[in-house]
RNA sequence: GGCGAGGUACCCAAGCGGCCAAAGGGGUCUGACUGUAGAUCAGCUGGUGUAAUGCCUUCGGGGGUUCGAAUCCCUCCCUCGCCA
């Protein structure tokens, strides 16, 4: 496989990147690469107080996979020190700090993720309390010594707190700092990672330097949006796509996404060229290609991706059958009832509904349907009779047979 | 340490003794229209339900005043700014 020219690596790897700090760095090294046959090392931050990969992380991923491809090796750093901590890096809620156990299964259900789209055998996996929890104070000190307030404020979010009067926390100053420090640890070649890293990184390409280390080429991908199409993916705002989710779940959150985001969907995640996207959006714009149906290959080739290609095509046919026809999914769960039904009980049981307020407000509003026809309002919902087998539909997307015992 | 401004529901934010489960945005959710998108329009958005100006939980925590407190008082905790 190492086959490739550092010239020609080069070029693969520079592919979809956004921040390459720098080209030439990465092409020196690239040749010192191939001379020596020793790998590069690719380093990923990783954090264990949020185990879920989604496809925002898969953009980070799939670059990295590409280096492996080409021989280099990858390896995630957990931040179980940081995490154990408890690390507010951004987000307004302050994390709580995660006990050993909880840091452990967390790696565990990272690197499970992380292998659906990793080449297992070059990635390794190193905790960074290994180096972090033995610095000692005069150390740490040391460190803060090489840099200065103004240039941690440097940082966007920490200059929006600042402006925003939110609270920005000596640690997180730290938190950098560790960052950075792990890259000295580890003596990185490449450090990837999403845009909003890249303070971090330049951080730690300065820390390596004054080590008397090569310092780190700094690789940023960009970011991609979440399903609502606003801001980056993230779990917190509820807008992902996890890779370890359902067929179903993905294929349905994939064609919420606005059609103006869709283009980074299929760029992003190396499912079409740039040249690709371009043709595809030529098409739509002279109507030639209706944004539907390539919303809906976009999901196919996401759920063939992250599961099979029977599940991708299957999942389309139910997406059609469902949503375009209007019929029920053909697998349906099915609950054995006897009558006469109590139907908020019922819902709230099953999970179809938070609470019995929610069961009439929902009825209000003819969003529970019997056999698709709106049930009506009624204080004390109750099934009398229904045909045996008749389908309860609850919203747009929640469905359950019924059986009369 | 001193002075000042704040802490309200998922988020932002009004309220400053009863008409407050708490205005207004945003978001979620539902319906219409659609391409399960977006935009737009309409509605809903604590729980319970003997259906009601009911009961329970909720305006940073605790205590108090009052027939009655998100609103007044005491105390504690937290955040921001200025000065040191």
């Amino acid at each position: 496989m190492k086959t490739l020219s550092a010239r020609e690596q080069f070029e693969i790897l520079s592919q979809g990147v956004l921040d390459l700090v720098t080209p030439d760095d990465l092409l020196a090294k690239l040749e010192k690469s191939n001379q020596s046959g020793k790998p590069l090392l690719i380093k990923y931050g990783a954090d264990p107080s949020r185990p879920d990969i989604h496809l925002g992380h898969a953009v980070c991923f799939l670059k990295m996979r590409q280096f492996q491809d080409l021989g280099h090796e990858v390896v995630f750093v957990i931040g179980d020190f940081t995490a154990r901590i408890g690390d507010p890096s951004g987000r307004s809620a302050v994390r709580s700090p995660l006990t050993k156990e909880e840091v452990e299964v967390n790696a565990r259900t990272y690197k499970e993720q992380v292998d659906k789209i990793l080449n297992p055998d070059k990635t390794r996996v190193v905790y960074n309390a290994d180096w972090l929890e033995p610095l000692t104070l005069r150390e740490v000190v040391r460190l803060g010594a090489q840099f200065t307030v103004a240039q941690m404020l440097e940082r966007d979010d920490f200059q929006k707190r600042f402006a925003g009067q939110v609270p920005i926390y000596l640690h997180e100053f730290l938190y950098a700092l560790m960052v950075a420090y792990d890259s000295v640890a580890l003596n990185c070649d490449v450090e990837m990672g999403g845009h909003d890293q890249l303070f971090n990184f330049l951080v730690g390409r300065d820390l390596m330097r004054s080590f008397g280390q090569e310092p780190q080429v700094c690789l940023t991908m960009p970011i991609l949006e979440g399903t609502d199409g606003q801001v980056k993916m993230s779990k917190s705002m509820d807008n992902y796509i996890g890779i370890t989710d359902s067929p179903e779940q993905i294929f349905g959150r994939v064609m919420s996404v606005p059609d103006e985001v869709m283009g980074h969907y299929w760029t992003y995640l190396n499912l079409a060229t740039p040249d690709e996207w371009a043709q595809l959006k030529e098409g739509i714009d002279r109507q030639a290609l209706h944004p539907r149906s390539v919303k809906l290959d976009l999901a196919q080739r996401i759920v063939s991706w992250l599961h099979s290609a029977e599940e991708g095509k299957h999942r389309r046919e139910e997406f059609e059958k469902v949503f375009t026809r209007k019929e029920a999914p053909s697998d349906i769960s099915t609950r054995t009832v006897s009558l006469p039904l109590d139907l908020a009980s019922f819902l709230v049981s099953e999970g179809l509904a938070e609470s019995k307020s929610e069961v009439r407000r929902l009825l209000k509003q003819a969003g529970i349907r019997l056999d698709e026809q709106p049930l009506p309002y009624s204080e004390h919902p109750t099934l009398e009779q229904f045909r045996d087998g008749a389908v309860l539909r609850v919203g747009k997307k929640k469905f359950l047979r019924l059986r009369i015992a």
